[in-house]
DNA sequence: TCATATTAGTCAGGGCACTGAGTATTTCTA
DNA sequence: TAGAAATACTCAGTGCCCTGACTAATATGA
């Protein structure tokens, strides 16, 4: 009797948002290819040779999820993996021919996603969207990384 | 150098949002229950009986997820499920006087928790967010129930 | 009534996401 | 410069989330 109604509830929301894209990127985008491994790609296109953990920095990965995405993404032949010869901790990371290819594709495919997502938003709804949920995003991310954005969080050498 | 700008992907920033109330509702409420058992467990308090189909429905799990959350609630005694003799398909879950307990508890905190989350918007703003994320999840779900909402999906008896 | 759907649930398999423990390498410092 | 601390990564374990194949039970209709 003293139950709740989830539809006031921000994460319960997020989550059903979460779910609703992640069908929506399997029938529209690509079935082989998920929505993490290609922002895994997409920051690698951007600068390629990042480690494993500012890639994980730049598309919001922790270290362990980066790993195995790094890994399913180069079983597909899409980037390669070297030791720094630097710093022998680090892995290197770049796309490779094919990953460029299907990140090509996919950023397409990709944006007509994104319309049909925001589709029953009006343009301007849309963009408050996005500022409203980054905003969320941002604020409680900063809870557990004391320090603020833009400041560097750890040791960035 | 095709790369491209994630923090204007909706797709993105529901899986940071996502992940951002995941760990603040590990620090805020509880490290034992997690949030999609507590939707399942506030179904059940709401409607007890209902067989685990309904239980999906209501929370937005499928089958299988809701198999697994059922189970391990009922691990760890918060629910009970029985076999419908009406019906011997069906299995009928209803909270425990433990499970009964929990949510009363975590009702409480869960409240708190959603505070703290949307404390970066205005009054005005969480409200608006919450409509939006509402909507653009409904419309979502609906490409793949076509029937609209409302008008029950598949054959309630 | 009997064969044929339809339905509820299970199971196997793949992928995302986190924590905590452990290893190797580098950096700091006494 | 040797020992301690920090860093990058791996591995094991738990949980969520989906699909597709399967089983058992019920409902339908020729």
């Amino acid at each position: 009797m003293a139950a709740v109604d989830l539809s006031a509830h921000p994460g319960h929301l997020a989550r059903r948002l979460q779910q609703a894209h992640y069908l929506l990127w399997n029938t529209m985008v690509s079935e082989e290819i998920t929505s993490p491994q290609f922002a895994v790609l997409n920051a690698l296109v951007a600068e390629p040779g990042l480690d494993q953990r500012t890639v994980g920095e730049r598309v919001g990965l922790d270290r362990s999820t980066v790993a195995e995405v790094v890994s399913r993404l180069g079983r597909r032949g899409y980037l390669d993996k070297v030791r720094d010869p630097q710093d022998g901790r680090r892995s290197l990371l770049r796309p490779t021919d094919d990953g460029l290819r299907v990140h090509r594709k996919l950023t397409v495919r990709t944006a007509r996603m994104n319309q049909v997502f925001l589709a029953p938003l009006s343009d301007g709804e849309q963009t408050l969207f996005l500022d409203l949920i980054r905003r969320v995003a941002d604020a409680a991310e900063g809870l557990r990384n004391p320090g603020g954005p833009g400041e560097p969080a750890v040791g960035r050498r």
